[in-house]
DNA sequence: ATAGATGCAAAGGGTTTGCACTTGA
DNA sequence: TCAAGTGCAAACCCTTTGCATCTAT
């Protein structure tokens, strides 16, 4: 998945255009936009390609479908809005973990996802407005 | 799912017996200790009853399916080997993260998961160690 | 006795893969 | 040119569901 075609630069267009995290069918809709017949199938191996050469990363939330966001954003976490599921990136960092770290385990990493509700839900829906759309 | 069958039995003693999150595949390979014939089918409908009755929760690890443990431990955090991809309990929370919540969103809850090497797999494997189980 | 529970196998939903066709270099 | 990439459909894996059978009450 090398070649400069025009599915896989859709593809990456796709995530310079929209900052947050994205899942298969969404970036498939993206992309649609500059190619119309793109199937699923390449979105899914683009997806994995790009990960794999370092220009995504995956951000996955308990149970849900993947999701994909750029690489080099910094150091940073999410937020789900529990009502239109969508993912939010969050500057900053609760800081030294190291604490809760338990006798004999050794921390390599770390994971912060908020939960709540995005501004846009919640005010009562109206408009546009709290709709699940991924 | 509420009568008091010997597979419902054997679902919950698994997770008396076992205190870390435990995958269906888990629960019914320690289940068939009691209930040799058990079907998978079975567990999946225990798990999401016993859930449903409030008595377990599901512990979603990115990508992962679905881990599963007792509620009434109290609030906690999960630490993911990355090694045997077993989870474990994490006692200690970080506290007041309100300070991360951008403008215009609101917290309700959150998760932290640390990842690193357990007790086990930070050594040589040796033994049973450091083997990939779940 | 009988409604609820079980096990099996088939069905579902998301993701991957095989294959013939298309296309970038 | 021609190997890499694409779209489609089939295959896969995990989870749920339909159904005939079994069982706790």
């Amino acid at each position: 998945m090398k070649r400069n075609t025009a599915q896989r630069s859709a593809v990456l267009r796709v995530f310079e255009r929209i900052s947050r995290p994205l899942g298969p069918p969404e970036v498939l809709a993206a992309a649609r936009a500059d190619v119309p017949g793109l199937g699923i199938a390449t979105v899914y191996r683009h997806l994995n390609a790009l990960v794999e050469a370092g220009q995504l990363t995956t951000v996955q939330m308990g149970g849900e479908p993947s999701r994909y966001e750029l690489v080099g954003k910094g150091h940073h976490h999410h937020f789900r809005c529990r009502t239109c599921e969508q993912v939010f990136e969050v500057a900053g960092c609760p800081g030294n973990l190291e604490p809760l770290v338990p006798e004999g385990f050794e921390l390599e990493g770390h994971e912060v996802v908020l939960h709540g509700q995005c501004p846009a839900c919640r005010k009562p829906p109206a408009g546009r407005r709290g709709r699940k759309s991924r």
